[in-house]
DNA sequence: CAAGCTTATTACAATATAAGATATATAAAT
DNA sequence: ATTTATATATCTTATATTGTAATAAGCTTG
């Protein structure tokens, strides 16, 4: 590790960090008495946040954070750029349980593959990289509805029309929305032959810092396989990877 | 204007600003070739980003952007946040012409009016905030339709049903595509009656830095007041206000 | 597996920059 | 209109930052 981190830089981010979810506004005294800064000081860090397009000033002495900030997350968030940081992820999961793995994204109703990982087996299930599969019948699927907002979520049911595939496909509304609230409480989701008669799957969710869903990592394999003792251990498996995902891409505390 | 802008903090965001639509990851090599900074220099400000969560190591010396913007991001686009941005807009925008005025953000198939301004007349065309239009038969959605991925735009077509609310809607397939690549061309969007017989509105969107539509604004009004040397003025006055937007917005290059 | 090359880190010194103090200007509140 | 609070400009000084040199670590090639 260098030794020497940069002080300023350090501070700038801190004043970044002031902005939270019920704070859209700072200004120059909200930094001196958090940061304990002298009040030139926060002036020169508040035009110089403005001067690089981090903070646009909205009054007198009083910012915004930028737009730059949607460029920003927008590269970091682009499918190509997100399958490249799971992908070692999903291929440790797979090294270790040899079963397959994937990552999704929710668009458009669908969950589209991202990343999947194949385990090194002369017969095994796997999923192509762009597919797309229905939510209401996939571990996946499940996660990512019962992480929609509320409004999201009703206007999924008033469009789509749920059917069975196998003889274990929830279909009703109502009995999958209690579906959903169990993924939501027990904090994974899994696919007992819903989509498929033989294959299981379970999924757990990776959420940014302020608790928005990002993406969906599973484990799945034949029922035979992953059942019992073993998707025990698969899910604890993925929820440390997710944790290990949090911890190294979150911003430090 | 503050004389002093810290340069530590400048070449911090200009090593961030290095991060690309085709450019994922960063190594230190790069920032010296660009910036023109000492390799030594160069590493620090690398760690000094991984340690405040803007960046993240992949490899020795490479680096990929942290979710820290993800939640910065969060907190720039979430409703409340940007139609306090854009209120100001409106109400200049409305001032200026007579005429009311709206932003809004596309969810679920459906426009949502985040912010209004009304004019000073005592009968007027009102629109409550929190309200939602259907997409096909407004001008803003014809926007925002018009800037939807084509998967995106082919899964809304596959979902929903066009249906006329007066003679002029259009509902046909066929026709609504040819009418968003007009938009796309033009680089506005018209309702011409098509929602309510008398109503006319012009739109216009609001682009982040990448390109990605993240907000429309519009003016409207009975058509009697709003069309010919009326709305060309308007669509003037709103492409003036976008540009303003962007520029206040977005990052100095 | 070893040697050579490249990249990354550490320690040190110099200096340029940043921070604080003070004074002045501007804006807001009374 | 006056007073108070905030923002900016200027100056000085201390320190944090930068570059250099040396060392360590990792990668590539034979």
């Amino acid at each position: 590790m260098v030794a020497q981190i940069n002080g300023s830089v350090v501070k700038a981010f801190e004043i970044l960090k002031l902005f939270s979810a019920g704070r859209t506004i700072i200004s120059a005294a909200d930094v001196m008495a958090e940061l304990g800064v002298n009040a030139v000081t926060a002036h020169r860090f508040l035009k110089t946040l403005e001067h690089v397009g981090a903070l646009v000033a909205v009054d007198r002495g009083r910012y915004r954070l930028g737009f730059l900030f949607a460029d920003l997350a927008e590269r970091l968030l682009d499918g190509g750029s997100l399958a490249g940081i799971l992908q070692p992820v999903l291929n440790a999961l797979t090294g270790r349980l040899g079963e397959a793995s994937m990552a999704t994204l929710f668009r458009a109703d669908k969950v589209v593959c991202i990343a999947r990982a194949v385990p090194d087996r002369p017969v095994l299930v796997d999923i192509r990289v762009g597919s797309e599969l229905e939510a209401w019948c996939t571990a996946h699927g499940k996660l990512w509805l019962a992480h929609l907002p509320e409004k999201e979520l009703d206007a999924y049911f008033s469009r789509v029309d749920p059917r069975a595939f196998t003889g274990a496909t929830i279909t009703g509304e109502a009995a999958l929305r209690a579906e959903l609230e169990r993924v939501r409480r027990e904090g994974f989701a899994e696919n007992r032959g819903e989509r498929e008669d033989t294959l299981h799957a379970i999924a757990v969710p990776l959420f940014s810092g302020s608790g928005r869903m990002i993406t969906g990592l599973s484990v799945f394999g034949p029922v035979a396989r992953l059942s019992g003792e073993a998707a025990a251990t698969a899910l604890a498996h993925l929820k440390h990877a997710a944790e290990d995902l949090h911890r190294s891409l979150d911003a430090p505390r």
